[in-house]
DNA sequence: CCCTTTTTTAACCATTTGGTTAAAAAAAGA
DNA sequence: TCTTTTTTTAACCAAATGGTTAAAAAAGGG
């Protein structure tokens, strides 16, 4: 009995997700989702009480999925350039996945900055973000890279692996007219991973 | 007479487009837009037939001042490395004093792409875009840089000018917790600049 | 002062939308 | 089969919202 309810919240979660990362949660409808669930409006309620709740458990999720990669990033002991193949490589592998996360997470926190800031915990990445601060400045004094202010590195990274799915309508008409984008993302990860190392090595 | 109806019109775009920008073209109420403009809702109903038309022309300008610095940098005549110093200035500079453009005129891209394109010319852009692609080609064959796709160079330093201003709440809590993140941002347009050039440079 | 344009007032309307309710029906477990 | 849970149906509601209308008032120009 647990099987049927649970699958029957996971499809208006599914169904939810789809609906507000295309629209914005202003521009979803409870209708819309419960027909994407392929259920009605009276069980959509009975699942979630309301708009907002159910929103704020598909944006707390999206967000995740957005910013976990870079805590994984900070925390991780490999050497340094190892670490920025790696992660460019996550962020290229889950946002082709899900290419609507990027958009739908920064609109919405720029919306509501408030929600943003109350939905998110930032366990753990204080200490993270030290961690790789030390490993810049060790490699900057040993000479393995040009002086650089860690969170300047750490920002252009994320730069060139976020902006380019949120901009690829944009861009694809842009710069790529009539050619396959989709292709073009796929090959960038490690591309962005050289551009990143060949501007900090010395 | 036309001044008064000018100024009218004015302060309507104006209150439109600082609406819109907040909540995006679902979230922002007519009433809303007629109050920060300190008019009535009958008149603006007046002077702009219904939102759509209104959320266009502002939608319509937001583009053309996000788009506008592309345009200009492919078709400007200067060395390279000039050229993206200019740009990467020109954005920062622009964007600094519009932060709400990017994450607006992307997120409304991406939500309905159809008007996006509707609405967007591209005068031009093809013609400087072979232009541009010919001095990084030029630049190459001179061993001044290293071998790249031009319009990979174009979308690295969009992401780094663009992308820094749209992840600013995010990363400003993220990574710059507590600091004056405005003043970095300032200080940024030179840095990335130093970025791109330290990059492609041979 | 007259005429035209701009602006306000205020009521009004149709539609959309989030959300509720209650009863019936279907499904599933024991 | 009895019971509990899930799902549907369908009507309903209040509030919000985009948009209209008509008349009056205010403002400005000639």
């Amino acid at each position: 009995m647990k099987e049927k309810s649970e699958e029957t919240q996971k499809q208006i979660l599914d169904a939810a997700k789809k609906i507000f990362a295309a629209k914005g949660l202003t521009g979803a409808r409870m209708q819309e989702i419960a027909d994407e669930a392929g259920i009605n409006k009276a069980l959509l309620h009975y699942y979630y009480r309301n708009k907002e709740k159910l929103f704020e458990q598909v944006f707390e999720e999206a967000t995740i999925k957005l910013l976990g990669p870079v805590a994984s990033f900070l925390a991780d002991d490999s050497e340094l350039f190892t670490k920025i193949r790696n992660l460019c490589h996550h962020y290229y592998s889950v946002l082709i996945e899900y290419p609507f996360i990027p958009n739908f997470v920064l609109n919405e926190a720029s919306v509501n900055p408030e929600r943003f800031f109350r939905l998110i915990r930032f366990e753990g990445v204080i200490e993270a973000k030290e961690k790789t601060k030390q490993q810049v400045e060790q490699c900057i004094k040993d000479g393995i890279i040009r002086p650089i202010d860690p969170r300047e590195l750490i920002w252009n990274i994320l730069s060139l692996c976020i902006f380019p799915i949120i901009s690829r309508p944009v861009a694809g008409k842009l710069l790529y007219a009539n050619e396959n984008v989709q292709e073009i993302l796929e090959q960038r990860a490690d591309k962005v991973a050289d551009f990143v190392i060949q501007s900090i090595k010395k």
